[in-house]
DNA sequence: ATGTCTTTGTGAACGCGTGCACAAAGATAG
DNA sequence: CTATCTTTGTGCACGCGTTCACAAAGACAT
């Protein structure tokens, strides 16, 4: 999900595959559960069904973590618990800075899933001098000319970017200027970051449109098996016909094209 | 992502990668950027930069939906908006409903993104009585109870979750029966649904979980090379001692274990 | 028309992730 | 102590995705 990734390929000390630490937030949310229900211990089919995951993955993922389980019992939740909160390094705080203060980045600074599992509000930036000393979420907003002072106060290492599209990247400039070396961006944009920063991206656009494909096919599908007759997918959507620009004497800016996109 | 996800292994017609289609949406993004420049024509390398992935991953890509380059030119820009606009089913209009209108659901409502690129908020939905009527972002929030009402009349088969987690599945399973075939889900929970139902989920805890195994990786990494005294990833966070609960006769539910979770 | 230069489209190799299937380990009963 | 039963941990094979590297295709100059 990430696009400015650094794989780290050789540096990689504990070799836990990304796919596994992709799936350990979602164990250890099952875990919770069961530890709240007082349930002692738990096997791998079970928990596996409680995180929607193959049992075998399962096994395998905690088998890079260590042998926390007991044949013919299964794995200790409280114990299990521990190892993964450690594992993700949620027993210590992280002071989290947002940046963007409008509806999202207010809903996320008002969120409960927030402050919950190590993670703490430290800080809201905006860059709108009215919005300056407004308190959201009980957290009075700062202007973003503070924003490295802000960051080394407060020893933000993680940065959440829910600005327009347009001042992401100046935004994500000024973080990793002031020692942010991980960053959460729900901002439309490709953010470029130097190596050892990690950025990871939340991208409802691009989620919606992921699924209009597949809800697109699976319409096409189903009037296929009614008999209904689809030529070929380029009548699909019965829209205008494309009109594909000559390779040669490319069709000059009068953009006779189809406006495809709405906005 | 996706949870519950069909992967329609032999009936899939047209075989589109799925990581190629997760990556359609950022090249149309790129895309439709270099078109509102007027830039007639694009090299798979500048467009690759534009999107942050390689030029070979992206020309692979396109070759999936057909020979639309011209060699030793590059790629009509206008022209490949609307093939991968088509391919991703956004010549047609998709009414998506928003069910849960707590901090979250209005943010989304407000999201300028949503509006744009083919897809249109037709109904807000909310369990809250007190909510029913009140307009956010200039729409009426409807009551739960006429939820199959409402998805059958506006012909809605995307839905957006954004309940509180224990109201998830169950709304789930409402949309669901009312016709929708694909859910972006908000709230922390894993959701399982009946086959032929796409399911993608987007939470922002487990991003946020995820960064913080990788900066702390980095902390404990840069520690090393700072010749730190770095005994073993269990004196990591130099926190309480793990206590192994002894396999058999495993201690009783005094709970006297680390309390990790903050709650 | 011919040659050069650019850029696409893709064959092939590689690596990662997934899931099956089973041996090993330990609990539990007799 | 032995036998049985449950469940873990993992070797192995398979498939998907990524990347390299290059031949083919076309633009463009002469």
């Amino acid at each position: 999900m990430a696009t400015g990734r650094t794989h780290r390929p050789a540096t990689r000390s504990r070799g836990i595959p990304e796919a596994t630490v992709a799936r350990l937030p979602l164990y250890l949310r099952a875990l919770t559960a069961l530890s709240e229900r007082s349930v002692p211990t738990v096997s791998s089919e079970e928990l596996a069904a409680a995180a929607g995951v193959n049992s075998a993955k399962l096994r395998k993922d905690f088998s890079y973590l260590g042998s926390y389980g007991t044949r013919g019992v299964g794995y200790d939740v409280e114990y299990l618990v521990y190892q993964i909160s450690r594992e993700l390094g949620l027993t210590q705080d992280w002071p989290v800075a947002i940046v963007g203060i409008g509806n999202l980045g207010a809903a996320l600074a008002n969120y409960g899933g927030f402050a919950s599992r190590g993670f703490r509000v430290a800080a809201l930036i905006d860059a709108d001098p009215a919005m300056t000393g407004t308190p959201v979420a009980g957290i009075a907003v700062q202007h973003t000319d503070d924003l490295d002072r802000i960051i080394s106060d407060n020893g933000v290492s993680i940065g959440v970017i829910t600005t327009p599209p347009g001042a992401a990247q100046q935004v994500c400039d000024r973080l990793v200027a002031a020692g942010v070396t991980s960053i959460l961006n729900f901002a439309p944009t490709v953010l470029s970051v130097p190596d050892g920063v990690d950025v990871r991206k939340v991208d409802l656009s691009i989620e919606l449109q992921i699924l209009a494909f597949h809800e697109q096919r699976k319409a096409g599908e189903e009037a296929a098996a009614e008999g209904v007759a689809v030529v070929d997918a380029d009548a699909g959507a019965g829209q205008a016909p494309p009109v594909r620009a000559t390779p040669t004497g490319r069709k000059g800016p009068d953009g006779d094209m189809p406006a495809v996109m709405p906005a």
